[in-house]
DNA sequence: CTAGTGTGATTAAACGATTTTTCATCCCCA
DNA sequence: TGGGGATGAAAAATCGTTTAATCACACTAG
């Protein structure tokens, strides 16, 4: 059984309301029994917490965390991220799994505010849209998104990607989503088509349609593949060097989000990294603020870097570019 | 505001008791006015829930789940597989990154408990052993670690991956590990071994210590590699094709966990994947079991599975075999 | 000597739900 | 007519903690 308050009471013959006093400094207690109590919570190794402080105070120092999929690769940074922010102010996080379906999504906002969080985080289903919530909110999602609190620079992350690959001298390039109903992956793209040089060429696909043949479209001419994962920018690497193609030498790849394996490769996925730690932080940011009925900051948008690592190098035949393939991680 | 029972109460010209009452189903309720009641809660959107629920009954519905890293490309699996399985008992996950580090762990196990929670689940920190806490406990490492309650079979995998390559006419093995204080990456290893037939010879890696050179490996006989983690069965492949080398025509590849990507790539990793679902409803069981103080059962060994895919083919020059690459997952 | 002022600590109320106890009827039968 | 169930619902206690209100006491100033 954990010690409660009541019991240091009467151990020590006071109050229990003296020892809540102590605990948070508010009330009168003299410096005697001040240094008493606090000892005797220091030895039974008391913390207050609990249902009952929730109860009283109405709060739980619990934020809510509702990912559309947990075991997607880019999700772990994302928790990781949050509680370590959420930590930082002394919250918990309460996570739930939408499965990517908005009704599941609907029953674990409800469950989270049953078990009585302060604030959610959301990184909503595609496609849905939450509001009207009666809890404190931050919404991660992409800039397009209407009511989002926060999120990385996904069109800013295209255009540096398509700019890298230019510079490269790169000039019949291959883009790659999954899904064009993410807004995620359409804020990329779109970000990549933006930064395009009059003289180069790109073509997208989105594998959820049409998967093409990559050692097809590089025997086709194309000299670098930008994907908007790194887990699809891996299955065009895998796939090119399988077919016999080197990269980078005949073929440069890019991905997005650095995902756990990016840097385990050969060789190393280049890549445009969310800033996990900045982006956590500002959701916890903005429930806290919420809490304090403090008027909302603009959405924020967190830049993305560029991580170059091996499997981008110069352009076939481009006379200005012969150096070997970089080492390690370069960022800019 | 969120609705209360009070609130319900007061509209109805009832008491709180009675609602309760309907709720719960259990005191004395003429029919009439239970289907008007809990008309009005259906009406209104009540849940009971909350602090107040979780200060009279002592159960707060949360379990707590202590993970060594989150963004560790296993563990989304497995926090998805919990979660899972906690919400169909009506739980709710409370989770907490101990980094790796022993001291973060028990600071991360005092938090949930503070919290309220009513059962943790643990899995724990490399090397270190958790016992005597005041709450249900479940913890998920490996066969070895005293007080484990459930796991995959890590040894028995270790078998089959072996088993599986020598029945492709493989007698030149490499095994990789990443730190031999891992216990489940030694259990692994040790399974390999004791699967080893007279004639074939295996030599062991620890990734932690000193790094091989793949393709000079394979150049010097070996055909296969098995490695304790498809992170790094995918780092030998990247490495292996980055040389020149065909998987699985020239050397198969094999790994552990069946990790996100591991059917993404080309050629598709073959690899031995733990029953997530069951592991964590176990655990969860394992939980709810000591909540109600049934005995404990005996810590549960939960098989794994071989996935075959792509990456593991007939050993080259080995008479009994000439098939092409097998297509697809087959699972045995 | 009394009223006012601190000081240190206790009492009691409150939070939202559950559960035990009590209460008020009504009905039946002796 | 008056006890004895049965029935339906309200009252009250309880969980652990915080906090406003209160109290007891000493000390000082008028």
């Amino acid at each position: 059984m954990q010690p409660k308050l009541k019991d240091i009471a009467k151990e020590l013959g006071v109050s229990t309301a003296t020892v809540s006093n102590v605990l948070s400094g508010k009330g009168r207690v003299s410096e005697e029994t001040r240094r008493l109590i606090s000892e005797k919570i220091r030895e039974i190794g008391y913390r207050p917490g609990g249902p009952g402080r929730a109860l009283r105070t109405g709060r739980s120092g619990v934020l809510g965390l509702v990912l559309p999929d947990i075991s997607n690769p880019l999700f772990p940074a994302f928790a990781q991220a949050i509680e370590a922010a959420a930590s930082r102010t002394g919250h918990g996080i309460l996570i739930a799994d939408s499965h990517g379906d908005p009704t599941a999504q609907t029953e674990a906002l409800e469950r989270i505010m049953q078990r009585g969080a302060d604030g959610i985080v959301i990184v909503p289903c595609r496609g849905t849209q939450v509001s009207g919530l009666s809890l404190p909110t931050a919404i991660i999602d992409s800039a397009a998104t209407p009511g989002n609190s926060v999120c990385a620079d996904h069109f800013q992350g295209g255009r540096i990607a398509v700019e890298h690959l230019q510079a490269l001298g790169h000039r019949r390039l291959v883009l790659l989503g999954h899904s064009r109903r993410s807004s995620v992956q359409t804020a990329r793209i779109a970000g990549m088509q933006a930064a395009l040089a009059p003289e180069t060429r790109a073509d997208v696909y989105w594998l959820e349609e049409a998967a093409p043949d990559f050692a097809a479209l590089a025997g086709d001419g194309a000299t670098a593949f930008a994907a908007t994962s790194d887990l699809h920018a891996l299955t065009a690497l895998t796939r090119l060097q399988g077919a016999g193609l080197s990269v980078p030498g005949d073929v440069s790849v890019l991905g997005f989000d650095d995902l756990s394996f990016s840097a385990q490769i050969t060789p190393g996925l280049t890549t445009l990294a969310q800033n996990m730690p900045e982006i956590a932080a500002a959701a916890v940011q903005h429930l806290l603020l919420q809490l304090e009925a403090v008027p909302l900051p603009a959405p924020r948008l967190v830049p993305m870097k560029l991580l170059v690592r091996g499997s981008t190098g110069p352009a076939p035949n481009d006379p200005k570019h012969n150096k070997t393939t970089q080492q390690g991680d370069v960022t800019t």
